[in-house]
DNA sequence: AGCATCTAATACCTCAGCGGCATCGGCCGG
DNA sequence: CCGGCCGATGCCGCTGAGGTATTAGATGCT
């Protein structure tokens, strides 16, 4: 059978076109080699050397063979180098999950940045999703980690690196009489349209507002539920109702949305870093790396 | 080191997916094969399966080396099959060179269909060469076979296989006196002016002819030594004066030359294959049988 | 719970084959 | 004619590839 070995052996004598040198290339005999040649002409089935009087010379095989023998080495050795940079997670693919929030925040192009600059080989592929979608993306393994909002304390089996902290406060028209009200609360909100997030999309942050709703005696009505921030704050921007939004989501400035604290209610979330502790993309373990630096000394 | 050994057992344990089935299908024993595959762990220096409780999968590393390996066994095979066919004469490239009076004869395209059609993965490189730059460059080894006319009987340490036979005739105007003679006789030539070819291209027919003319006591006169036949019969036609050309080599019908038998002057030629014996080019093999077999039974 | 079964992993042994040493035989240059 | 260079051969030792028997862990069936 055809080894690597006869490949490296025939290479050497191919170049010396002498076994004794060829032998002292590779710290072996010369009758060593010659026997090795002999094989791999016999696997071949034909002859590469043409043996003259005084030496040897490549028949037309060989001189072919040569070219095949140097391709078939430095593709070995490449599978080998391949392997090695997958498994030390320079090499690769991350599939990185972030939210609407998540993607307005300043971290998240300084972190993706320091990312490709220490891993420039590893593709990072972003997915746009919510916080719900991605958590499912990451169970079903289509996401190695995501940056998404979670209320904070509650439990999870991922593993998590927080990098930031929100919370929700009232989104409503500039010119809404409540906006010259000082320390608003919940039962301010009795009689109001809301428009509430999706609970497809984001059950949890759905029921838990329902729930300090209807603790608080307030009787609000859902004039609407949406898919995502942004639709929320146009619908709040058309007069629509009020909503709950997250502090760090800033109207863009022509806008006609104003967000205000309310005195009662406060459901601090946390900007996390989430992934599954069995994942084993190596270059996971990286990403993580080199958040936690980033997060803990950021940068003057 | 790597082995291609160890390529194949791993495609098998990663085609498998369970070293039982790769082992029988290698015709290996689990335990061999096992620890092969954890020696090739340890040569690429980084795990290629991930053991899990039942059984075991790839990591994403063993998942490229998986690739790697499909091509690079898939290219030793490949170099195999490849010296192979050069050694058979089935692939590679022939230098053939061909004269002006080879190159207008019906058998060559014959010859080179045939050989084209028998083995297409040869490349055929024709060179179009007077006879004798033709032998110098077959000593050269810039060629590896020649179409040419040699003087009958000449000694030559060449091989060669006879294709066909031609003599010389004189070239002369269509309205020369001497084309209403019958019978023309060397002595006819004295004080003629005589077109011979250039000793430099074709050193053995311009001293035979010289030879010749000198025994018949003709005193003839050198107008003019031209290159190729082309050029010869163009200066004949011209009126330059008259010449010897190769019965086969028919002027062009709007031509003015005609070509006439002389009496006393026979120097009959044949047209050739001609070889080094030491030419080791297998694909030449071929077109020499290939080239007997069509002059012995031309196609009916 | 207990047993059968499937899997990867180990222990121990055998022998093929890879490699080393010594040597031969042919060819060339001095 | 002889010394040196080269490929080719014979013989022997030992490494390592492979076989058999068995263990160990997990799972599923009764």
């Amino acid at each position: 059978m055809l080894q690597t070995r006869h490949f490296r052996y025939f290479l050497a004598v191919a170049e010396e076109l002498n076994f004794h040198r060829a032998a002292e290339r590779l710290n072996l005999s010369q009758p060593a080699l010659w026997r090795q040649i002999r094989d791999l002409e016999a696997e071949m089935g034909t002859p590469l050397l043409e043996r003259e009087p005084r030496g040897i010379s490549l028949t037309r095989a060989g001189a072919a063979f040569l070219e095949d023998c140097r391709d078939i080495l430095e593709r070995v050795e490449n599978a080998r180098l391949r392997a090695r940079r997958i498994a030390q997670g320079e090499l690769g693919t991350l599939h990185i999950g972030f939210n609407e929030i998540a993607g307005r925040r300043p971290e998240m192009p300084r972190f993706l940045q320091a990312f490709r600059r220490a891993f420039p080989e590893v593709s990072l592929q972003l997915h746009f999703l919510m916080s719900q979608l991605q958590v499912d993306a990451l169970r079903g393994g289509s996401l190695d980690a995501g940056f998404l909002l979670r209320p904070r304390g509650e439990r999870t089996d991922f593993q998590t690196l927080r990098i930031g902290e929100d919370d929700y406060a009232l989104a409503l028209p500039r010119d809404h009489p409540l906006t010259r009200r000082e320390g608003i609360r919940l039962t301010d909100l009795s009689d109001q349209a809301l428009i509430l997030p999706n609970p497809r999309n984001n059950a949890v942050i759905y029921d838990r507002l329902m729930t300090r709703l209807r603790d608080a005696g307030v009787s609000a009505r859902i004039a609407q539920v949406a898919d995502n921030e942004n639709t929320i704050m146009n619908l709040v921007d058309a007069g629509m109702g009020l909503a709950f939004l997250n502090l760090s989501f800033r109207p863009p400035e022509p806008s006609g949305v104003v967000l205000r604290p309310l005195a009662d209610l406060t459901m601090p979330v946390d900007l996390e870093l989430v992934w599954r502790g069995a994942n084993t993309n190596p270059a996971l373990a990286h990403l993580v790396e080199l958040v936690r630096a980033q997060a803990e000394a950021p940068p003057a």
